[in-house]
RNA sequence: GCGGAUGUGGCGGAAUUGGCAGACGCGCUAGAUUCAGGUUCUAGUUCUGUAACAAGAGUGAAGGUUCAAGUCCUUUCAUCCGCACCA
């Protein structure tokens, strides 16, 4: 609602997509996601909830309902509207071909950010060693592979091949990246921030220029330029350009044979090997030569691709010149303790402390000799500060069908040519072949790839790699708030009204991947003026898994529960309810262990009960069971209302509905007529978040007029809501020993007096002493009794 | 190896602030309804024990604090997740 004037919230759930199949587990996570939207509405929000309110708010199609169960209509499958609604929005999902593609509106601006990044040089193309998943028949990036393996192929190694391709810069944010972190505490589960942290990895130390005679000098990193006095040898990765420039043809294949092996290997421990090359190169600090080895731990693609070993105070290099017999050199002594002696050292010692046989250095603290030995190499010219990541620029090559185009083409006279603006949305050919053969099936396709040059308008290709989905991804939340705009992506004061996101609900899963590009994207279009924001997302909430036998749901696995089954079976409420009942939000279930059954004889009984007494006008109870039924109802809303408000611990709400159902069943017939229509009304609102279609039916049976969604959250009323009479136990030694009903604000001493004069307590106290007497009103007395 | 989370009946889980352990649901048992099955309704269901009560034990294990511990403290075991040659 624009210009509502009531405070906003924007709710988003991790679509299902783009991964395949809408399963149980898309139905648990938008479940969270559209009860929340709902709540939020009933209590004055302006909600923006791109997925619900028109898949799921819809009113009636009354059916006549003439048996006992709920009418199967109404608890079935939404299924097809929700895919209109997908399909409205940004993306369109092919449902029978499991792909994700865009429209082509939302093509165009992909492709016009791609263009703002290439002129920003945030997007480029380069030759460089890339994953490569031989089942996807594609490049993946960095964040896409994991345990080595591809992402939507667990068990399938990623290869290593060296590609031109493209990429973004999301090293630039790098730093802003991580910083920005601190905005994200509290709003954000401390999990997803450290695997952030850790995946951005970054590392402050210095580079240093060792020569080597006849070659010129080769730069290392190091985040201990303290111990410098101390490298015993250099290591060179066995990628490293030296080998290849300097080395003979055995040392070649010797490190070609490290490069296969670790290839192979995957992550985890392995074996430190090495070789020494024969070369030298000068220490600038002291001047002094030293080895230079290739070693199979040293990343090519971290830091410089060569290490200067300091086995004394390194643990890896000590490993490594222990076994090579290569010199352990200790200079730095621990603030506590003696300096450590290499002929007896177990291990290294990689403690900060005091410099020695350093030369001049010697004497300094280790955090002064970092910053200090750094600024003298830079200045004599030989080294600098200087501060590494772990994270790498993000490779959106993809050689599928599915995913944008990238607006380029190859001119054999220009280059590389940005597609002009107007001329986008450059659009993927309909009928294509699907080729598996690691080519991008476009390349098949002449009248897609063969095209002219816009400078010279020479003959020249297309690209025909195309953008990786997560591009998508990284900014269809901003598009939702302006998903028909053809001029730009969107306006900007419709963003600034909506961002940032309030909640967002998603898996873990999407930790370092989406999460970290949308961040990306976020900063990058703030940097070209389209928004104003540094976050996209103030609150994030990662939701439990839906499992199966153990194993998390994929398609790979064969093991996935398709949500149209569960709907189809016992409808679409059913689905959601259950989903939502199982466990609270944020762990896993194992859906072997379903209870399905139990949801959908509650939404039966709930159906059964409202419709047999409705209208409540012609009802006969006599109201002698109006105090407690109502009382029970408010007590749930109030429970309800809190667990929205804190916790979302939606099972146990549900749970408290149920048991509000099961006392009204109990009392029905002693219920007056008014108090019958206060019940259902409540009852209806306080479902209409977790079963909105059945809550609109019931909605519409007691006359309300709209969408039962747009009604107000109902108020609790404490009056109603309190309890007379409660049960107090009486303990004796903390043994519950008898029970007491007492009218509601007994004190303390009251409590003490009726349970003194309870008869079964007073023969469990005869002949002894009461030492001590604690009450807790409400709640409990308990007697501390010794033999006398 | 480092960091984090989680351990409660046959099962999923509840106990939000130290205050009745097992809410609610599944499953199971019985009764009612039904020609029958299913549906529906009612009752029971931690274990030992008892005809039934009584009584005792019990939240991965061991100890501790407290009138009182699933909850707090110490130690330990198991499972899961993340990181793991990041110089």
């Amino acid at each position: 609602e624009e210009n509502s004037g009531k405070p906003k919230y924007y709710v988003l759930e991790m679509l299902p997509y783009p991964s395949g199949a809408l399963h149980i587990g898309h139905v648990r996570n938008y479940s969270i996601g559209d009860a929340l939207a709902r709540y939020m509405w009933m209590r004055g929000y302006n909600v923006l909830h791109p997925m619900g309110w028109d898949a799921f708010g819809l009113p009636a199609e009354n059916a006549a309902i003439q048996n006992q169960r709920p009418p199967r209509e109404w608890t079935l499958s939404n299924i097809e509207k929700m895919k209109r609604t997908h399909r409205r929005f940004a993306f369109s999902y092919d449902w029978d071909r499991e792909v994700t593609t865009c429209e082509p509106e939302y093509y165009r601006w992909n492709q016009w950010f791609f263009l703002r990044m290439m002129e920003r040089g945030l997007a480029y193309r380069k030759q460089a060693l890339v994953n490569w998943c031989p089942l996807c028949a594609t490049v993946l990036a960095n964040e896409q592979v994991v345990d080595g393996c591809c992402w939507r192929h667990e068990t399938t190694p990623v290869e290593q091949r060296a590609l031109e391709q493209w990429f973004l810069r999301t090293t630039a944010y790098a730093d802003e990246l991580l910083r920005d972190i601190a905005q994200l505490e509290g709003g954000w589960p401390e999990r997803v921030l450290t695997m952030q942290r850790n995946w951005i990895g970054r590392s402050e130390g210095a580079e240093v220029d060792f020569e080597i005679e006849g070659y010129g000098a080769v730069r290392v990193f190091t985040t201990r330029i303290d111990t410098i006095y101390g490298a015993t040898c250099m290591i060179l990765a066995p990628e490293h350009e030296i080998v290849s420039k300097k080395l003979d043809e055995t040392m070649r294949a010797a490190a070609k044979k490290m490069v296969d092996a670790r290839a192979q290997q995957g992550p985890g421990d392995v074996e430190k090997e090495g070789f020494d090359t024969g070369l030298r190169v000068i220490n600038p600090f002291n001047g002094k030569p030293i080895p230079v080895w290739v070693g199979n731990f040293v990343l090519l693609g971290y830091g410089t691709g060569a290490i200067m070993a300091v086995p004394a105070h390194d643990q890896r290099d000590f490993e490594f010149c222990k076994k090579y017999g290569i010199d352990i050199l200790p200079v730095i002594r621990p603030l506590e303790g003696e300096m450590p002696d290499p002929a007896t050292m177990k291990e290294a010692s990689g403690d900060y402390g005091l410099v020695e046989n350093s030369g001049a250095w010697s004497g300094m603290t280790s955090e002064d000799a970092r910053r200090e030995m750094a600024a003298f190499a830079q200045q004599k010219g030989f080294g600098k500060t200087a501060v590494t990541f772990r994270i790498k620029d993000w490779g959106v090559s993809r050689q599928r069908y599915w995913g944008t185009p990238i607006p380029v083409i190859h001119c054999p006279t220009d280059g590389v040519v940005a597609v002009p603006d107007d001329q986008l949305p450059v659009l993927l050919p309909r009928q294509i072949q699907i080729t598996g053969k690691g080519r991008s099936p476009l390349d098949e396709v002449p009248e897609f790839v063969n095209v002219t040059c816009p400078k010279c308008g020479g003959a020249a290709r297309r690209e025909t790699d195309t953008m990786d989905t997560f591009v998508d991804s990284s900014w269809y939340f901003y598009r939702y708030c302006d998903s028909k705009n053809s001029s730009a992506p969107f306006d900007k004061q419709k963003i600034d009204y909506w961002f940032p996101i309030d909640q967002y609900i998603g898996g873990v899963e999407h930790a370092i991947l989406h999460l970290i590009y949308s961040r990306f994207w976020t900063k990058m279009m703030r940097d070209i003026g389209l928004t104003t924001c540094d976050e996209p997302v103030r609150k994030l909430f990662t939701q439990g898994m839906v499992i199966r036998n153990g194993a998390k749901m994929s398609k790979s696995k064969g093991n996935v529960v398709p949500a149209d089954e569960v709907a189809d079976k016992h409808g679409a409420d059913t689905a959601r309810l259950f989903a939502l009942f199982a466990a609270p939000p944020e762990r896993d279930v194992d859906w072997i262990d379903a209870g399905v059954d139990g949801i959908y004889r509650f939404l039966g009984r709930i159906y059964r009960f409202a419709t047999r007494n409705l209208p409540a006008s012609e009802g006969k109870g006599d109201g002698s069971s109006d105090a407690k039924v109502l009382g029970r109802l408010h007590r749930t809303l109030k429970k309800i209302t809190e667990d929205f408000d804190s916790r979302w611990h939606f099972n146990t709400s549900i749970a408290a509905i149920m048991e509000l159902v099961n006392e009204l069943y109990l009392e029905e017939t002693r219920i007056s007529p008014k108090a019958m229509d206060a019940t259902i009304r409540i009852l209806t609102l306080m479902l209409a978040p977790f079963a909105p279609y059945l809550a609109q039916e019931l909605w519409e049976r007691q006359g309300g007029a709209g969408p039962v969604f747009k009604q107000s959250w109902p108020a609790f009323d404490p009056d109603l809501g309190r309890e007379s009479e409660v049960e107090v136990v009486v303990q004796i030694n903390g043994k519950v020993r008898a029970r007491l009903i007492v009218p509601a604000g007994t004190d303390a001493q009251g409590l003490t007096s009726r349970a003194r004069d309870d008869d079964k307590i007073q023969a469990l106290v005869a002949g002894k002493t009461v030492v001590k007497v604690i009450a807790v009103p409400e709640k409990l007395i308990n007697l501390v009794v010794k033999d006398k």
